[in-house]
DNA sequence: CATGAATGAGATTTCATTCAT
DNA sequence: AATGAATGAAATCTCATTCAT
C-alpha cells in the first residue's frame, strides 16, 4: 500500500529526474561528456553518486535524455508558428526577428550546446537517433516555406532555390554564432550582434553586388 | 660519436613525429580524443606506447601538435594567393572557386573536423590557444581583403561591411557542411554540392529579393 | 490493544518468513548465493526489498534458515523407513526403488542442491553446521543398516565391509547426477536412467567380472 | 628489436601467468569466485591490480583458465597411455592404480576442487563450455575403452554396458571424496582410504552377493 | 509492518605514464 | 631510441542495508 498517491510519485520522480539531468547538463557543459563524472554529477544535484542510478541505467543515458527534458523549451520556441510575411519588408523584418532570437538562444545555451556538439560524433548510435530529431533545430524547414511563400508572391527571385537557401541562410549566423560563442567563447570582430545581424539580412535579401550594377548585368544576360 | 649527422637525426626525428601525428589523427577521429588510447595509437604508428613518450610529453600534446603538421597544407592551399578580382564576374567565378575548394577540403577532412571540433572546447587553455591559430581556416582574413578591394573598385556595394560579410559568407556554406558532413554523416537535401555552392554564392552576390524590385524599393529609400 | 491474537500473529509471521525462505530458495537456486539480490528476493516474494529485513537479520541469514525451513520435507522422505530385504532378490528389488527414488529426488532438488553445494564451502561455521544435519541425506546409514542385514542373513558377502560399501554404492549414481543434473545440466551418454539405475545396482551386487571365471578365481584363492 | 628472444618472452609470460593462476587458485579457494577480489589476488601474486589484466582479461577468465594450467599435470597422469590388462588380475590392479591416483589427487586439489563446484554452475555459458572438457577428467572416457576390451577379451561379463559402468564406476569413490574431502573437510567414517579403495574395486569386479549364490542365481535366470 | 529512495562502500576494469632492460 | 610489463589512480556501476513516511 502505498503512502503517497501514484501521481504524486510521478511528479515527484519527475521533479528528481530534472533536477539530475539540469545538474548533469551543467558538469557536462564545463567538462565534457567523457569527462565529467557520476560522483560529480550527483554532488551537484545534491544525492549521492548511488542514488543516479536510481533514475537512470547509465552516464550515457543522462546525455541522450537532456535536450528531451532541457532543450525542449528552446526547440518549442524556435518552431512556434509564425505569420507569413506579405512583402519583402515584412520578410525583412521577420528574418530579423527569427536572427535574432536564433542569436539569443545559441548564446543562452551556449554551454549546452558544446556538450551538444562534443558528444553527439561519439554516441553509440541509438543515442545519436535521438539527438538527430533535434538537430532540425536551427528551423530550416520553417524557413523554407517562408521563402517559398515569398517566391509564390513574387517578392523573392522566382529562380530562387528555396530548398538551399533555407539552409545556406542560417549558417550565415550560426557558423559564426558557432565558433564565437561555442567553441571559442570569445569575440572574434569588433561588432555586435545588433550590428552583424542586420548586415547578414541585408547581404541574404540584397546581395552584396550594387543593384544598379547588378540589374544591368542581368539585363545583359551575364548573370547566372 | 654520433653515428648520423645532427641533421639527418633531426630529419629521423622529424618523421617519426609525423608518423605518430598521423596516426593519432587518424584514431582521434575515429573515436574522439577521450575514448582514444595510446597504446592505439602507438599500434597504428607501428611503435609500442612507450616509444610515443620519446616525442611527446602526454596524450594532449599528440592533440594539440596535430593541427600544425596535418592541417598545415590545407591551410598552404586555402591561403594560397589568388589574383585580385576586377570585376563582379572575376569576384563571383572566385568565390565559386573558393567555395568548391572549401566543401572539398572539409568532405575530405571531416573525420579530423569531427575530432577537432569535439576536443577543442575542453582542452587545456595553452592547448586551444594553439589550435585557434588554426580557426581562421576558413579564409575570413583572406575574403575580409578580397571584399574590401571589390568595393574600392566599385563593383561591389559601397555601404558593405567587409568584416562582417567576410564572417557570415563562409558560414553560408560550412554550417551546413558541418551538420551533414561531420555530425551527422548523411545527406539531408536531394541537392549535390555543384547546385548548393553556386546557388550560396548567387544568394550572396544578388540577394534573394528580385533585381527590379529591389532597386525599387532603394531608390524609395525604404531599405537598408 | 492488538487487532490479532498473539497466536494468530506469530502464524501470520511464520507464514511471511516461508513464503520469504521459499522465494530466496528459488533465486538462490536460480543465481546463486551471491549473485542473489535483495530486491530480486523481495520481489520473488511480492514484498519490498525493506520488508525482508522485518523478517531476518541480513541476506545470510536467508541462506542459512532455508534448509531448516524448506530442506525438511525433503529430508524426511529421504529418510522414511524401509523393510528389510529377506533375499537377494529382495535386496536387488529394494536397492533399485531407493535408486530410483534417489535418481528421482536429486533431478526433482536438482536446483536447490546447486545452491547448497555452491554455497556451503564458503559459509559461516555456524551456517555449515545447520547443513550439514542435512548431508548424509545420501542415506548411507541406512543402507549400512541393509547392508550389514544382508551379510548377516548370508544372501551378501560376509567379507563385505558394510559401512565402506554403504558408502561407495551411493556415490555410483551421485557422482553421476550430480554432474549430469546438477553441476552441467546436460544429458552426458545417450541412456535413460530407467537403464542407467539397473545397470548400476548390477554391477553393485554380482561386479563386473563374469561368475564363473570370478567363481573360478576365487576358488583358486587368486582373489581377494 | 626485441630484447629478449620470443621464446624467453614466451616462457616469462607463461611463468606469471601461473604465479597468478596459482594466486587465484588460493583465494579462490578460500573465500570463493564471487568473493575473492582481483586486487587481493594481485597481492597474492605480488602484483598490482592492474598488472592482472595484462594476462588475463577478466576476473571470470581466471577461474576459466585455473583447470588448464593447474590441473593439466593431474589430467597429464590421468590420460597417461596405459597398458591394456590382459586379465581381470590385471584390470583389478589398473584399477586400484586408477583409484589410488584419484583419491590422492582429490585430496591434494581439494581446496581446488571446492572452488570449481562453487562457481561453475554461475558462469557464463563460455566459461562453462570451456570447463566441461575438463569435466570427463575423472576419467570417464579412458575406462569406457578399458571396460570394452575386457569385454572383448572375455574377462568382463559380456552383458556389462561399459558405457554405463564407465561413469558410475568413478564415482563410487568421487563422491565419497566430494563429500568427505571437499565439502565436509572432515573424516566420516573410521576407515583409511587404503581400505576403502580396495573394497570399491572389489565390489565393482566381483560384486556384493557371493559368488556361488551369484552363479546359482544366474543358472536358474531368476536374475538381470 | 510496509515501502522504496537514498546511501556509499566496494568491486571490476581501463589506461596514461614510468622505467628497467 | 625502443620496448611493453607494471603501476595505481580513477571511473562506472551494484547492492545490502537504513530509515523517513
Amino acid at each position: 500500500m502505498p503512502r503517497v498517491s501514484p501521481a504524486a510519485k510521478a511528479r515527484l520522480e519527475g521533479a528528481r529526474r530534472m533536477q539530475i539531468l539540469a545538474a548533469a547538463a551543467r558538469i557536462f557543459a564545463r567538462k565534457g561528456f567523457d569527462r565529467a563524472t557520476v560522483t560529480e554529477i550527483a554532488r551537484a544535484a545534491g544525492l549521492a553518486e548511488g542514488s543516479i542510478y536510481n533514475y537512470f541505467r547509465s552516464k550515457e543515458e543522462l546525455l541522450v535524455h537532456i535536450p528531451r527534458q532541457l532543450a525542449q523549451p528552446v526547440l518549442a520556441t524556435l518552431l512556434e508558428p509564425t505569420p507569413m510575411p506579405a512583402s519583402a519588408e515584412e520578410m525583412k523584418a521577420l528574418l530579423l526577428r527569427m536572427a535574432e532570437a536564433m542569436v539569443e538562444r545559441v548564446r543562452t545555451h551556449a554551454k549546452f550546446l558544446k556538450v551538444f556538439f562534443s558528444a553527439l560524433p561519439y554516441l553509440s548510435p541509438a543515442a545519436r537517433e535521438t539527438y538527430m530529431q533535434l538537430l532540425p533545430v536551427y528551423g530550416a524547414s520553417v524557413l523554407e516555406r517562408i521563402l517559398r511563400d515569398g517566391i509564390r508572391a513574387g517578392y523573392l527571385r522566382e529562380d530562387l532555390n528555396p530548398v538551399i537557401a533555407a539552409r545556406v541562410l542560417p549558417g550565415m549566423l550560426m557558423f559564426f554564432l558557432m565558433v564565437q560563442e561555442v567553441l571559442t567563447g570569445r569575440r572574434m570582430i569588433p561588432y555586435d550582434y545588433d550590428e552583424i545581424v542586420p548586415e547578414a539580412v541585408r547581404v541574404f535579401l540584397y546581395g552584396a553586388v550594387p543593384r544598379r550594377r547588378a540589374a544591368r548585368l542581368r539585363a545583359t544576360g551575364k548573370v547566372g
